[in-house]
DNA sequence: TCATTATATAAGTATATGCTTATATGTCAA
DNA sequence: TTGACATATAAGCATATACTTATATAATGA
């Protein structure tokens, strides 16, 4: 396994330690989403949303990707941190039940 | 695995998430280890080690043993976070080098 | 072209954080 | 008992952080 120098893993994991971060990093582990749709998950408002996810994108943790007036993001796995946020990622609850939800609630955003 | 939830992780993360208090941990997995160590060996002020081995303490991450003036620091690895922590360890480089020069320099502290 | 929707960014602000300096507490040894 | 050493804690301060509100940018569709 590739070590990462203790000041990036400090780093990352500063990132990491905030529960809106987490969590968004962690419904991104189960599919790529849009910022409104965290908006709505996470019941915080839209700029708010938008300043964290740009610390992710930032560190390169996530990719974005426009699809018409949305705008996806995805974790990124080429990233050189994947393999330590992803061990992280197994410690805590999927989120997939929450973007259940959101589906059953005809929330889900659908663009293809 | 037992699962931490989202909000205890982040809150764990984000103690980590500090160059400093990553570091103190990481010797801490080595063996134990007094404040003076890690005086020494981060080179920073004893007030500012004690005020992060404090928080370190507060979550009962490490546990404390006075031997004589010194206080011992450990790792407890009953706590349960700690499969969470000793995970985050295994990606970054051993400090074990740093605790061998300190006793070449002959500033271990011994007192059993 | 214009209103609507999605997102980003800027500016302002309250609180959190991590240091500093000063001082208190506890132990040892002369 | 007193001085030296190890550690903890308190207070003060500068910077970082995470919101808010307001506004800019970009795409869509009538």
């Amino acid at each position: 396994m590739e070590k990462i120098p203790i000041e990036k893993m400090a780093t990352i994991l500063k990132l990491l330690g905030d529960k809106t971060r987490l969590t968004i990093v962690s419904l991104l582990n189960e599919r790529e989403c849009c910022v409104c749709e965290f908006v709505e998950l996470l019941d915080m408002s839209q700029p708010s949303i938008s300043q964290h996810v740009r610390k992710l994108r930032d560190k390169n943790i996530v990719t974005e990707k426009r699809k018409g007036q949305w705008i996806f993001y995805s974790l990124n796995k080429e990233n050189e941190f994947y393999p330590a946020i992803a061990s992280v990622l197994q410690q805590i609850p999927s989120q997939e039940e929450k973007l259940l939800q959101l589906e059953k609630l005809g929330k889900k955003i659908i663009c293809d």
